[in-house]
DNA sequence: CCTACCGATCGGTAGG
DNA sequence: CCTACCGATCGGTAGG
């Protein structure tokens, strides 16, 4: 549990590229990083890439699904257990934070370079993406109805929530300041606390 | 104050294609756009837009740094009033949402496409960056000292304001459903609602 | 403000 | 996995 490492990697030659790209592709963005940048970072020549993959595209296509899947998946585990709405928004919160820690580099990628792709993964992203957060705002709801949450918007609830963790960016390179539990712990006072009823 | 303009504008054609880059680094990314489309939708031929700009670059520095002279210049205004911590940083967050609402493009632009800056713009803009989330870290301090704040770490705090009011993008769209000042009140209340300390 | 154009670099393919 | 290469497009300039 501790020792959970970040989602694949380097197990084939494919897992490295695609380590590599998510590296890239956040540092640089999607569009400033060549495929010669890529190569040479991966150790081989630009052409011999295309052994692997098929297109550029296809590498940001396989960083954002993957991360879309992996949330998706952790939400269908949420909902599947009886919990209150606020223990369940909280445990969704702390599944954010904890891979913005674990795999930065791939969920920035994924939420902030998904508008390069190409359709039709285009719109299937960004379907995916407004179901998860009704989902979100439907644990709010849910929460605001049983009188465990403050009656506040729900939609923005999420986005501020969402926007929050994903500002752990910054961060991540001070990661001595403050233990990644403290980091947890913090935010969710900041976010949680003020929606809570009695306190 | 109602009426409040955007930023700058189509006084000039200079004004106009920096107006018309904002709208185009925004929705495509800077790397991404190039000065044949920008030509484009300014109206000219792409060589004639090296009558009003000597290069791509020079537009996202004028574009980044005239946004954060804006902030600081406000947060300029806010440390010379005397009032209470909690009320400043109030202010300064509402001062963020306006802007967010006013001048999205450029906002967006320059919060996250700062990156495509070349040195020594990049150091220059990342500087005044640090610069300007330690003097909210710092309103945030005095006010866990003057007992208005709840004892958080301020930095975090900063963070997560920001990215939360940054968040504010994906509603622009849907701007029907909520009217600014509504959204400005609900993010307050959730933002700033859990660091007060009694309510 | 335009036409004409430059060298560089891009994503990707052929063929081995 | 490499060498050799393609057509397209890039930011930008010359010259008027």
């Amino acid at each position: 549990m501790r020792m959970a490492k970040a989602i694949r990697k380097k197990a084939s030659k494919k897992g490295l590229i695609l380590q590599k790209a998510a590296a890239m592709f956040r540092q640089r963005g999607f569009a400033a990083t060549s495929m010669r940048d890529l190569a040479e970072v991966v150790g081989i020549e630009a052409a011999s890439l295309y052994n692997h993959i098929s297109s550029k595209n296809e590498i940001l296509e396989a960083i954002c699904f993957e991360m879309a899947n992996h949330f998706n998946t952790h939400m269908d585990q949420i909902e599947a257990t009886r919990q209150s709405a606020l223990s369940a928004l909280e445990a969704v919160l702390r599944f954010h934070i904890k891979q913005m820690v674990d795999n930065y580099e791939q969920v920035y990628v994924s939420d902030r370079e998904w508008k390069h792709l190409q359709e039709p993964y285009l719109s299937n992203f960004q379907t995916q993406r407004r179901t998860y957060r009704k989902r979100i705002a439907h644990l709010i709801d849910t929460g605001i109805q049983k009188k465990e949450i403050l009656p506040i918007d729900s939609a923005t609830a999420v986005l501020i929530m969402l926007h929050a963790i994903s500002g752990i960016e910054s961060w991540h390179r001070s990661k001595k300041r403050i233990s990644a539990r403290e980091l947890e712990d913090n935010m969710l006072t900041i976010l949680v606390g003020g929606l809570r009823k009695n306190h």
